[in-house]
DNA sequence: TCACTAAATTAGGTTTACCTAAAATATTTA
DNA sequence: TAAATATTTTAGGTAAACCTAATTTAGTGA
């Protein structure tokens, strides 16, 4: 069983760090608290009590990683916010654009019971509206195939699948122009050297930034799109 | 405007401090400890502080009694505490004798936008699964007119309207007897002096304490019951 | 390699919240 | 009314957060 109650702090910070491991590399001290608007001396002193408490490994200067214990924790608190995204737009009709905020303070009042119940309720479902993936009540996150956007060449073909970064600025920029889980975009051209690309959504052409496009993923609808990976708690994310 | 973001510890205050005012009449600190289960001395620091806000007006070995703009906020706060138990009995399908806890924690995640969209969605209901009234958005408190259960006399008949306490182990004791709103009853014998009453409860006789029965409150069907009265932040309790 | 700059940590000070124990005040009883 | 008792506040100490301002370490370029 999971300690009682870790506090927002302590849970807020666990899940914005697994959101930033990737390829199991350690995150920086400044990256994590910016994300987070912690002072940045606050950060150092609670990534040291997380190590204490056995949540992450942390080397002072070098960053910090998830232990598996952490993660755990992690993945429960994920589990909450995108149970609440689903519950704010699907029940509540709240703006797919606005409603990662108002989860990030929900999925800290929610119960387990509720949690359980609200599960039941939205019928298990699978991904957050953003198509970010809902961890399983035992933790496990099954990720569809898919690649980011601006891995695409020239003439493919492919469907969106998820937004991984839920800004808000960001969502509203790019349901302006069409780009939403589940829309079919082919790649017209593609700069070189990190430029821009330019796709085909519908009948309209738009331009995408290299950095933005990395934030989208798709899959090829080429592609046999019904091949799942299951990851555990522990795994490190794909590639 | 209501002062931006009060932290979890004096919102519970000051709603737990409304609930317990009655005749406009100080709430002792030793009370107050009690219901938020606070330790005694760090209530009376939490008191001086809220007094220093101007949320509460607080005299030392006396007691404490809200202000309006005390008032104000618990209003606000309770509002949310009694539209998440109506979310959790009707759309989550918890169970009545214990939502009153969880919602103790949601009701301060609940924001503007979410308080609105959940109102919007249930249907701006009157009262809370216990028949407690929910405030409306501008801070008014319908009351039915009821009175408190232990006032009856015998041979006298009412429906039950609400119950005030909301203590989960209390209310498992009532809905195993009968006893939840809209249920009729009838006083079939009461003991002078503060004794238990006696209820016909459909086909069933059941016995009740004073002190219980001083949480319940009642319609009699005799009296018309279409009279409302609206009470505004500010103005006292019945009586 | 050394100096310089950028990144990260530590130091010192404030607030809220908790705890225990001591002091002050109010209430009750003899 | 005076003493005994109960209630309530104050005092002193810890921990989590926050802030600002040193100090230390790492990374870079001359
Ligand atoms: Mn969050
Ligand atoms: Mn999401
Ligand atoms: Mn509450
Ligand atoms: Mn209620």
């Amino acid at each position: 069983m999971i300690g009682k109650d870790l506090g927002e702090k302590v849970e807020e910070c666990l899940e914005v760090l697994f959101r930033l491991e990737k390829n199991n590399e350690r995150v920086k001290t400044t990256e994590l608290a910016e994300k987070l608007g912690f002072p940045l001396s606050s950060m150092t002193v609670l990534l040291q009590r997380l190590a204490n408490m056995g949540l992450v490994e942390y080397e002072p200067y070098k960053g910090v990683r998830l232990t598996d214990k952490g993660r755990k924790v992690a993945i429960k608190i994920i589990r909450r916010h995108r149970l609440s995204e689903r519950f704010l737009t699907d029940i509540l009709g709240l703006d797919w654009c606005e409603v990662h905020e108002h989860a990030c303070k929900l999925e800290h009042a929610i119960t387990d019971k509720i949690e359980e119940k609200l599960d039941e309720k939205l019928g298990s479902p699978a991904v957050c509206p953003h198509g970010n993936p809902i961890p399983t009540p035992n933790g496990e996150i099954i990720f569809e195939k898919d690649i980011p956007l601006s891995e695409l060449q020239p003439a493919e073909e492919a469907i969106i699948t998820r937004i991984i970064d839920e800004n808000p600025a960001l969502l509203r920029r790019l349901i302006a122009i069409g780009i939403l889980p589940g829309v079919k975009i082919t790649v017209k051209e593609k700069s070189p050297l990190g430029g821009a690309l330019v796709l085909k959504i519908g009948d309209y052409e738009v331009a995408l930034g290299r950095d933005v496009a990395s934030k989208i993923c798709v899959k090829t609808s080429t592609a046999p799109h019904r091949h799942r990976r299951r990851m555990r708690h522990g795994a490190k994310s794909r590639k």
